[in-house]
RNA sequence: GGCCCGUUCGUCUAUCGGUUAGGACACCAGAUUUUCAUUCUGGUAAGAGGGGUUCGACUCCCCUACGGGCUACCA
């Protein structure tokens, strides 16, 4: 029989979710998508030290943004509530407490201290394993090496402890990874991780191993990171005798810095200046804000494009492909092994592509959505006019203002450039015409204005290019925009030639 | 240091022993656009190195180099 698919994104409240973990989440939610499976979303806020407030909402807001839907878990609820892990403390307590009946694991009563000083003796002494573990734990101060008796009386008499797992010597342990193929780890390099800390919390190992059975995973697909304690893991399946229970392994490749080397971090984001973030954060404590793909402009869908395709692809020349294309190719035999460099420049290009394929009037909601901020006034009809004008030149929704702005707004300076270059008696005297002419132009449309132009230049005996430049300049006040001529129609006679008056008043004075 | 993972154009990647090593982003050039952008056409550009295995290796094996991850009572 086979299992069905569940999968879980399980991100701990410390802080924003990164995009590395949309991405994370993104990869559990095709492979349940495509299976019919269901996707959950487990909150590990085991470490009550590093809570964040507002961080668990913030991963809620920010999956649901990204058209991530969570099936079952946190926020929605389910069947193994709850999905929080601070709130199944006696769950991990009576697990634990099965493997120190069965001596899979102990307690230890060891403080910093004392483990460092075993530390730093076995570097002295030149071994390369320092770790508290096979080689190590009868040296401690812990159930093995002190013996039930004593072992009860330091537990009656209220000494910290901690539970460590009892790492068996001199197994292969292998882990078969749908990624990685079989990865194989000599028992005796693994060390006894605690599994509940003293203050009777479970370590994200034993929390994730007893989760991950109880809520009955069928595919554990986290970033690479957590490889190397995923023979650990394997083990913990065995001790808690769920072997036959234990999910695929899937250890995802990490996202890399765009330059150099290293894992990519908020750090790096903030220096090439793109967000890390998939929603604007501000820290709580330091009030510093990161601004988020949604408030830069990104598009989830063309976002998820992109990062689906960070360490996945389909096999064919495909590039666009929508949530739904992107369920049904998905595939974990297609995901590469090796991490990818974030270059945000490709991001760019799949949100143009996105953006230009939007519907007029979904365009002219962006701008509009801009006006409206801007307090200008604007009907969905002009709207929808000038974005078709300025549709093959934006990349985020915000550029239809900052690249029609002009249209709402009269230029006061004029590009210093086209100015110096182009602006000469002969263009003064054809804009001078050009604008006279204008005025008897009803209806001016793009045709008109451009017969009407030929036909200045003509009489005055100027080619049209020589004079286009200055003319742009005196109606936007920029060197470049869309098409001319449907601009001068957009704008009307009446204003373009109050535009070109002005101009030619203040031009001349500044010269 | 130890353990583990990885390595094809600048970047994301295709190739699952036989290809002129393909595509996309970026870049460059030309054409179109009397601007810029768009669009179109073309171009530069890659199998880390060394050994094997094989008639034949980017592809399989080994070594080296390089990169990355982990090495917490953090996840």
């Amino acid at each position: 029989m086979i299992k069905p698919v569940r999968v879980r994104f399980a991100p701990s409240p410390t802080g924003a979710l990164h995009i590395g973990g949309v991405r994370t989440a993104l990869y559990n939610f095709l492979l349940a998508r495509q299976t019919g499976g269901t996707m959950i979303l487990r909150i590990e806020d085991t470490d009550q030290t590093r809570f964040v407030p507002g961080a668990e909402e913030f991963i809620i807001e920010s999956l649901q943004w990204a058209g991530i839907k969570i099936d079952e878990g946190q926020g929605v609820g389910g069947p193994y509530a709850p999905y929080r892990q601070s709130e199944r403390k006696p769950l991990y307590k009576k697990h634990v407490e099965q493997l120190i009946a069965s001596e899979k694991a102990y307690y230890a009563f060891d403080t910093e201290q004392e483990i460092e000083d075993m530390r730093n003796h076995l570097k002295s002494v030149g071994s390369s394993n320092q770790q508290y573990g096979i080689h190590s734990r009868l040296q401690m101060k812990n159930s093995l090496s002190l013996g039930g008796d004593e072992t009860q009386q330091l537990i009656d008499g209220g000494t910290p402890y901690v539970i460590r797992a009892k790492v068996e010597a001199g197994k292969e342990v292998v882990v078969n990874d749908l990624i990685r193929g079989t990865v194989t780890v000599l028992s005796d390099t693994l060390d006894d991780k605690v599994l509940m800390k003293s203050d009777g919390m479970p370590t994200y190992h034993l929390a994730n191993v007893v989760d991950d059975y109880l809520m009955k995973i069928s595919h554990v697909i986290r970033g690479e990171e957590w490889l190397p304690s995923a023979p650990l893991h394997v083990l913990l399946y065995q001790y808690f005798g769920w072997e036959n229970e234990m999910p695929q392994f899937a250890h995802l490749p990490l996202l890399l810095k765009p330059d150099g080397n290293g894992k990519l971090s908020k750090r790096d984001a903030d220096k090439m200046g793109f967000p890390i973030f998939p929603l604007t954060w501000i820290d709580p404590t330091t009030k510093e804000v990161a601004v988020g793909y949604r408030e830069a402009g990104y598009l989830p869908e063309a976002l998820i494009n992109f990062l689906a395709f960070l360490g996945w692809n389909p096999g064919t020349e495909q590039e666009i492909f929508s949530m739904d294309e992107l369920i049904k190719s998905f595939s974990i035999e297609r995901i590469g092994k090796a991490g990818a460099k974030f270059d945000i420049q490709k991001a760019h290009w799949f949100n143009q592509q996105y953006i230009r394929a939007k519907s007029d009037e979904e365009q002219a909601n962006y701008l509009l959505a801009s006006l409206a901020q801007e307090n200008i006034l604007c009907s969905q009809e002009l709207a929808i006019k000038i974005c078709n004008a300025l549709k093959e030149r934006v990349t985020f929704p915000q550029d239809f203002w900052l690249q029609g702005k002009f249209f709402f707004v009269a230029p006061t300076s004029f590009d210093q450039q086209v100015i110096s270059k182009k602006w000469n008696a002969e263009a003064v005297s054809v804009l001078t015409a050009y604008s006279a002419a204008l005025n008897n132009a009803n209806p001016l449309t793009a045709d008109i204005a451009k017969a009407t132009l030929d036909t200045v230049t003509t009489e005055l005996g100027i080619g049209t290019g020589k004079i286009l430049q200055a003319l742009r300049t005196s109606i936007t006040g920029g060197a470049s925009g869309p098409d001319l001529m449907i601009t001068i129609e957009i704008l009307g006679a009446a204003e373009v030639t109050k535009r070109i008056n002005y101009a030619l008043q203040t031009i001349d004075i500044i010269k």
